[in-house]
DNA sequence: AAGTTTGTCAACCGCCTGGAT
DNA sequence: AATCCAGGCGGTTGACAAACT
């Protein structure tokens, strides 16, 4: 047996919301609160479904709705639980007080899916696109797609390739654990992050992991480690107040062993490079 | 200035889930 | 156990605006 529709659509208004509607709407809810919104439209009389009257509510009309642009950060963080959650839209808007599964969803699939193209990662997957597979076909140069991601701005190209060396470095000394030198290094590596908000992926040559490292508002560095070949990805964090301590020890231990347990995967080539 | 393309996002559709009976 | 149903979810559409030719 079929499913039921969820309301009788026969002279149903759909389409865009009126001012008029969406007043009747604030008032029934605010007056009477929601107890089954299959009710809400007949008592608030509406000539919509209760299902467009939830949508509009949740969407639109609810109070503690935040409104504006998606910062930097909650961009961040969007990828960061879309790697770990897939498309599931209403679990990632849960993390993000005053946004919608429905915002969170269109901003993914119109602004961050493009973003993560250009830098050479795939949006499906989070792993970086194989230069052969890469959707941009224009043969446009590695500098000229870095200066695009970053607003054509020089200096901060410069930057970025600087930033993307020290880590390269800072790696490699975690790989030889001498982690006074990585301590040092990932400093200069997180002010400059810091400095110029800006984030970046590195790659190892002939390998199949990649890194994303990125600064964020409450000071932290934090690297994702993505293995293409063992299906596995994790995720570590400093904050700056744990930098010089012995936080930071047991940091670049958590590398090490996260690492050492992809051995056999090309890890140990440090021959690294920055992959857009 | 006019026509076309591209980007954004509110709203809809249909399936899924879980509680009630 | 089977069925019904409301609410929830993710994919998709289409109207509108902005950018481009």
């Amino acid at each position: 047996m079929g499913r039921q529709p969820c309301c009788d659509k026969v002279g149903l208004k759909r389409g865009p919301w009126t001012m008029e509607e969406d007043h009747k709407l604030i008032t029934f809810i605010l007056n009477n609160g929601i107890q089954c919104w299959r009710m809400v439209p007949k008592l608030a009389g509406l000539l919509r479904c209760g299902k467009s009257c939830r949508l509009r509510w949740i969407n639109y009309l609810r109070p503690d709705l935040k409104r504006g642009e998606l910062s930097e950060m909650e961009e961040n963080q969007i990828i960061e639980l879309h790697a770990r959650l897939g498309n599931r839209w209403s679990k990632i808007a849960s993390h993000f007080p005053g946004r919608t599964d429905n915002e969170i969803k269109n901003h993914w699939n119109t602004r961050i899916k493009k973003r993560l193209r250009l830098l050479g990662i795939d949006p499906l997957t989070h792993h970086p696109i194989h230069p052969k597979q890469n959707v941009d076909h224009e043969q446009k140069t590695e500098s000229e797609l870095i200066k695009r991601s970053l607003g054509n701005e020089e200096e901060k190209v410069s930057d970025h390739q600087n930033a993307a060396e020290l880590m390269i470095t800072a790696e490699a000394e975690i790989e030889k654990s001498d982690e006074s030198s990585a301590v040092h290094l990932i400093n200069n590596y997180e002010m400059m992050c810091r400095s110029h908000d800006m984030d970046l992926w590195v790659r190892n040559q002939n390998s199949n992991y990649s890194t994303n490292c990125y600064s964020n508002e409450d000071s932290a560095v934090s690297v994702s480690y993505h293995n293409s070949t063992a299906a596995e990805s994790s995720n570590v964090s400093i904050h700056e107040e744990s930098s010089t301590s012995g936080d930071l020890q047991k940091w670049v231990e958590s590398v090490d062993s996260m690492l050492s347990s992809w051995d056999g995967y090309g890890f140990n080539q440090l021959d690294q490079q920055l992959f857009f």
